[in-house]
RNA sequence: GCCCGCUUGGCGAAAUCGGCAGACGCAACGGACUUAAAAUCCGUAUCCCGACACGGGAGUGGGGGUUCGAGUCCCCCAGCGGGCACCA
């Protein structure tokens, strides 16, 4: 018995694979193309479990691609932007790009060990300047074409660290890391104008069939459009009006107050002068912003005092308040409130004591006793209706209201039909050094003046320090001094650099052509294109998949691309869970730190007692982490890759068990053992081919097993059902090995069930399967065969087995003859004694046959 | 608070179209092999009643419904998980 020396074997196979460059492909227009992506890594230092499960899933899918005849593009490269290098400069000393390069290099050589199909010779780094001198190319065109501008917006400012924080890096109103009370400052950034395409994204997604249901709603959620009708209020005293956005026109007579964003400008204005006023919004910007936090907070305002007319009711006029509800950057940043059909309105009311006037009568409510009860009590009624106390809008239901109300405004010019989106514009400027630089000069006298093309990279200096606070780039002696491209005089450089969100929105564009001299190569790109399959976690459902949605859209514009949408289907996996476990004292323990004895869980070490938590997602800061370099090591990738696609389906959470872990391993060595080690006749190399025909018995049956295998393998890999694959690949190995007959036949049955196996579990075991491949005595490499197709003439059998019940429960089974008539299977069902039984003497009222499926006799 | 998802043996799960619930694996238990252990192989395994066998009953978070038949479809409820934007 020889055993399957992993170690061995697999890093001799990567060799041979990188020597005949097997994952090297080209574009070609006569082979039908797949593209396979999985999300690229942020090179972290070192691979952790949902890297091995994100990468396993697309090796998969990319080798049966390849088996099946594609010429598949399945690239890997780096997010390699972004904070983590800049705080390992703060904390060791070491410069980004050293931190990231050295990074890189370490997880390379740990995704190599895991044995995928990778093209590595179209590796990218997003921070190498050959990767973002066409972001910065990209950037001026964006430019160019009014889709980047510049404008003023708010931000968390730390006067400490001298720099903008992001809103989860503010705790409790202070700097995460200094501690400081963070401001909010007004700056001058970078956007670019996702807005732009808001409707083309939402109306888009119903063409993304492949992407899950959830996130299609997540991104229809956050596009957030919203149809209906800006209102201008004449304000007394005041030239200019007050302009609101609403979606409940139709309840305009019901109004009883306008309200105001605490950043609304007249908000500002009238704080310069009213200190109450001015005190009151300081509060409101302290509040958290967060939904939950506020559906629970208190609604308050603060009466301005000034006063809005009714654009339909002479005389009356509303007060406006400024109100903590109110948010700036949806719609106009004001609103009416009509209490009795909103439920925050209506809490807002009771609070300042404001009317309360139904204007919506409740379908099947009778009118008089509607006016004669107790009217709108602590619920606001936002059902659908009859207008009421509207004056020409009474009678009318509540489409044609808001109609009426939005033709009359048009009329006397106060407002119209309006369509609002939640969508923001992508803010992409950002105060850091480690990020792709914006390509611009600021000039005293010529504003603001993009990098000539011909001096592009703008590249990062190497020469910055990080022991004061703010941003390096500013602070640096000389980078940002420049002469002006447009009049040769004294000149800045932009010192903001780009969110690395920008640096993900077109890399699996670039993949297509990495070393093109232009962004992209659109010969190569248009047949590259789109991603069939892109694959990675859920967290990035809304703001990666939208923006990258949303920059393809803009590269198309500027003429880079040919397709909008840059992946056509899309897969979000589970997460990588573990127990986690506590020391006495309530510290987190690595679970090589713990054991398993007779006395229940205790350190290792100790032998204290350990307290044993749920399992949880994988994360460094509850240790409750497994690392893949020592798994690998241990018992090879082909068994953590085997793990990773076992037991859990893959859009579901997998919780790592190191039981699990050795099963694999078992598996892995039992295949080797049947098939290496096989002592029973086995034709020879070739002897298979052709469809037999004439097997009877053993071999006729084991056939009959690997053809359907190969037809439920199939069509599990397809759906990414990947655990269902492995579980039918474990039934063949089970059935083969306990295939004994030894005649001509079952030599041949052998010989091609062993083939077909082998076949089968390259995708998920590539290194064991060319193993095996060679061991069975075949010539080349198991990678370049195609994959098996069944063979429709063993996927029938001659007899079925019928489930029969009585009322629907289970009484017996009678095998009959497939395709039997109704009759047959009536009459056999009938026989049996448990359905005798059952029916005890009481005669059927009805035998229902579902051919090949069921019969049920009903009495 | 709102939105989304999930709930099947001791555990991960399967049941693809409404048709034999629990495939496949993990853990467990019994046996074989061994001086012994590991590894391996064979077997038992949803629960309850039944000494065994034969058999019977219950059972897919809970309650109701549709159907000859429901894990699967519909309604209500509970628990768990995730997301969140005061969206006018």
């Amino acid at each position: 018995m020889t055993r399957y020396n992993f170690k061995q074997s697999e890093t001799s196979w990567q060799a041979t694979w990188r020597e005949r460059n097997v994952f090297g492909v080209a574009a070609d227009p006569s082979r039908p193309k797949y593209y396979v992506l999985e999300m690229f890594p942020y090179p972290s230092g070192r691979i952790h479990m949902g890297h091995v499960r994100n990468y396993t899933l697309g090796d998969v899918v990319a080798r049966y691609k390849r088996a099946c005849g594609y010429n598949v593009l399945h690239p890997m490269g780096w997010d390699a932007f972004g904070l983590p290098a800049e705080n390992a400069a703060i904390e060791r000393g070491t410069s980004p790009a050293e931190w990231t390069y050295g990074n890189i290099a370490t997880m390379r050589r740990q995704l190599q060990s895991m044995g995928l199909s990778i093209d590595w010779a179209r590796e990218i780094a997003t921070c190498h300047p050959g990767y973002y001198r066409h972001q910065q190319a990209m950037f001026l065109a964006f430019l160019r074409d009014g889709l980047a501008y510049r404008r003023e917006s708010w931000v968390n400012w730390d006067p400490v660290d001298n720099t903008v924080l992001a809103n989860e890096q503010v705790i409790d109103g202070r700097g995460w890391r200094s501690g400081a009370l963070i401001e909010r400052r007004k700056l001058s950034q970078w956007f670019l104008r996702i807005t732009a395409d808001a409707q083309a994204l939402l109306d888009d997604l119903a063409i993304l069939d492949r992407w899950p249901e959830r996130v299609r709603l997540m991104q229809q959620n956050w596009i957030g459009r919203s149809e209906g009708a800006r209102i201008r209020f004449v304000v007394e005293g005041q030239s200019e009006p007050l302009e609101v956005f609403t979606t409940r026109h139709d309840t305009l007579f019901g109004a009883s107050f306008c309200a105001i964003s605490p950043n609304h400008p007249l908000a500002t204005a009238l704080a310069a002068d009213n200190a109450d006023l001015a005190a009151f919004i300081a509060e409101c910007s302290r509040l958290g912003t967060s939904e939950e936090a506020i559906e629970t907070a208190e609604k308050r305002g603060f009466d301005t005092g000034l006063r809005a007319r009714h654009p339909f009711v002479a005389g009356q006029s509303l007060p406006i308040y400024v109100a903590n509800f109110v948010l700036m950057d949806y719609g106009t940043g004001a609103i009416f409130g009509c209490p009795a059909h909103d439920q925050r309105d209506l809490d807002f009311a009771r609070k300042y004591d404001l009317a309360v006037l139904p204007v919506i009568l409740p379908e099947g409510v009778d009118a008089a006793d509607f006016l004669a009860g107790p009217g709108i009590g602590d619920e606001a009624y936002v059902g659908n209706g009859t207008l009421i106390n509207s004056a020409f809008l009474d009678g009318m239901g509540v489409d044609e209201a808001k109609a009426e109300v939005a033709r009359r405004l048009g009329e006397a010019g106060l407002g119209e039909v309006a369509v609002t989106y939640r969508l923001r514009d992508w803010g992409i400027s950002r105060q850091r050094y480690w990020g792709c630089p914006i390509p611009v000069i600021h000039c005293a006298t010529c504003g603001i003046v993009p990098v000539p093309e011909d001096e592009l990279p703008v590249v990062l200096p190497d020469d910055v320090r990080f022991d004061t606070p703010g941003n390096p780039l500013a602070d640096h002696p000389s980078w940002k001094h420049v002469a002006c491209p447009t009049c040769g005089g004294e000149a800045r450089r932009e010192t903001d650099t780009m969110d690395t969100f920008v640096d993900s929105s077109w890399y699996y564009a670039r993949y297509c052509s990495p070393r093109a001299d232009e962004p992209v190569d659109r010969g190569e790109a248009d047949y590259w294109l789109p991603v069939d399959q892109y694959i990675g976690g859920i967290e990035h459902a809304i703001l990666h998949l939208l923006y990258s949605r949303f920059f393809a859209r803009a590269m198309v514009r500027a003429g880079y691309l040919g397709v909008e949408e840059p992946f056509s289907g899309l897969f979000t996996q589970g997460m990588v869970c573990h127990e986690t476990y506590k020391d006495e004292e309530g510290k987190w323990l690595f679970p090589d730190e713990v054991a398993r004895t007779a006395n229940g869980v205790v350190h290792a070490r100790t032998g204290a007692p350990v307290s044993v938590g749920r399992s949880e997602s994988m994360s460094k800061s509850k240790r409750n982490v497994v690392d893949p370099e020592a798994i690998i090591a241990t018992y090879g990738a082909d068994t953590a890759r085997l793990f990773m696609m076992s037991d859990s389906p893959p859009e579901r959470d997998l919780e790592w068990t190191d039981a699990g872990v050795e099963g694999a391993w078992r598996y892995v060595n039992r295949l080797w053992r049947i098939i290496a080690d096989n002592t029973l006749p086995l034709a020879a190399v070739g002897a298979d081919a052709g469809s037999g025909a004439g097997e009877t018995g053993a071999a006729l049956a084991i056939l009959r097993e690997t053809h359907r295998t190969v037809a439920r393998v199939t069509d599990d890999l397809e759906k990414f059902g990947f655990n269902r694959a492995v579980a039918r690949l474990r039934e063949l190995t089970n059935a083969l090995a306990d295939f004994d007959a030894s005649d001509a036949s079952a030599a041949r049955a052998r010989r091609l069930s062993f083939t077909v196996l082998v076949k089968l579990i390259g995708p998920v075991m590539p290194h064991l399967a060319e193993a095996l491949w060679q061991k069975l005595g075949n010539d080349g490499l198991l990678v370049d065969q195609p994959w098996p197709v069944a063979d429709p003439a063993y996927l029938v059998d001659d007899t079925v087995r019928l489930g029969v019940q009585v009322n629907g429960k289970l009484r017996g089974t009678i095998e009959i003859a497939a395709g039997g008539d109704e009759e047959t299977s009536r009459a056999a069902a009938l026989a049996l004694p448990g359905v005798i039984n059952a029916l005890n003497g009481r005669p059927p009222r009805k035998v229902v046959v579902v051919p090949n499926r069921i019969v049920n006799v009903v009495v």
